[in-house]
DNA sequence: TTTGAAAGTGTCTAAAAGACAATTTGACAT
DNA sequence: ATGTCAAATTGTCTTTTAGACACTTTCAAA
């Protein structure tokens, strides 16, 4: 291969990306994962993370960006990078293999691959038809026992990232819609650190941050006391963290 | 390329892996930089970080080990994953693409690399012969100003993951010998968060955790008051964290 | 009007962080 | 022997943050 004869549109046959997407219903955090939907004689048909081949001429963020908008027609989107997985048997599952001979012109070729998490608003999720992909799907975290490839490692691993990551920059509110109550804020974190948090002082901590504007707005056709809207106020975030400031952990 | 003929032995044109290597000299933080030791009429001779290309039948992390020993003679050190970097022009400089013709099979071949950093023990430092590298030395880390390919840039993101990982883990003893005194793991401290910790505070929150052993042992020949020497306590570190307990910043 | 369900709120205690300066000890020079 | 230099060592007070803990409010629906 000699670069100066390369493409935007040829693929790099030995590099690919996959996505963790993360989402939230207010009840749990669920991942996106695809169907290949296969039929298989008594072995599962495991699910898989979004993901492909990279093009010759694209750099990785721009190809995990790419992959989420045909996935999930979603555009400007939180990502972030959960590292570089080469593990030469990452192929190591024969239904695996079946599925990259339906689908790769070069199916036994070396695939090294480029894991992101993202995180997106639940319902701007388009499901987009998708070449390889039978169904997209949420599937809540904790039902999640095996996946195909090493996906399942990469999952934990994006999983423990976004843990610490949560914990020196408020990401959450990319979980959630524009507009929000505390309370669904709190679910979210206690969802994230899997154990629960103390309302009040969750509460406390989240608005002596000053980084929650309070639209003056109440929750409508709750059966039970409505709460009050918040959005994320960014000016005020940028002028809190723009000393170091980064504890948003609880 | 089909997957079965890969040998052991192959190199794989396409992925490398990169090494951050951190030192400590009790003054101040340094990186473990190559010399490409090229002439070059008027364009600077760049330093680069240690790095190779993967061989194909071989996981991300045994390479970067791979590279370590073979650059450094050390094993068994700890190492950490930056990430994947993969700009498709990442090769830029003139200057790199004539190294890499020199030094390549495919010199234009698009490489993907995974940075790893790692920290070393710098007395434990044994210089290698190096295929291509001219000279090895220790630069500090505020000497770097530019270097080869993408280096610069990974150099950034691996001393931000540095300063994270260190609020969470107490990885610096990795970077001292066996035996130290609390002056010069203050000074590591200030040196990789870069700004100055007040010495009692400090004092007080690292023995209180408990993870050193006073080795009731003095410095000698320091023309002033000898410090106590210290060491690093597993044992009491695997205690303190077993309950989830990850506050080890300053 | 009653009931159910979640929202909202305050205080006390304990632990941690941050600011701050004087004394001690050994080596070396005289 | 004495003095000097340079770095090691040590403690207190204040402020901030974390953690534990329970009752009242508000709306919808029966």
């Amino acid at each position: 291969m000699v670069g100066n004869t390369r493409k935007k549109t040829d693929l790099n046959p030995n590099n690919s990306v996959d996505c963790v997407i993360f989402g939230f219903d207010f009840e749990q955090i669920k991942v996106l994962l695809i169907d290949r939907g296969q039929n298989l004689g008594n072995s599962k048909n495991l699910r898989a993370l979004p993901g492909n081949l990279i093009y010759e001429e694209e750099d990785l963020d721009e190809a995990a960006y790419r992959v989420l908008e045909e996935l999930t027609g979603i555009k400007d989107i939180y990502l972030e990078q959960v590292g570089a997985f080469g593990n030469p048997n990452r192929v190591n599952k024969e239904s695996d293999r079946e599925w990259l001979k339906s689908i790769r012109d070069e199916p036994n070729a070396r695939v090294i691959t480029a894991a992101y998490y993202s995180l997106v608003k639940i319902d701007d999720f388009v499901p987009k038809a998708h070449s390889f992909a039978k169904k997209a799907e949420w599937i809540p975290l904790t039902e999640i026992e095996e996946l195909a490839f090493d996906h399942f490692e990469i999952l934990q691993v994006a999983k423990e990232k976004l843990k610490q990551k949560i914990k020196i920059q408020p990401i959450g509110f990319n979980l959630l819609p524009e507009k929000f109550t505390l309370s669904q804020l709190h679910k979210l974190y206690e969802c994230i650190f899997e154990k629960p948090l103390d309302k009040r002082n969750f509460r406390r901590k989240i608005q002596k941050l000053n980084i929650l504007t309070n639209l003056k707005e109440k929750q409508r056709g709750v059966p039970h006391k409505p709460s009050q809207l918040y959005k994320f106020n960014e000016e005020n975030y940028q002028l809190l963290t723009q000393n170091g400031y980064d504890n948003f952990g609880f």
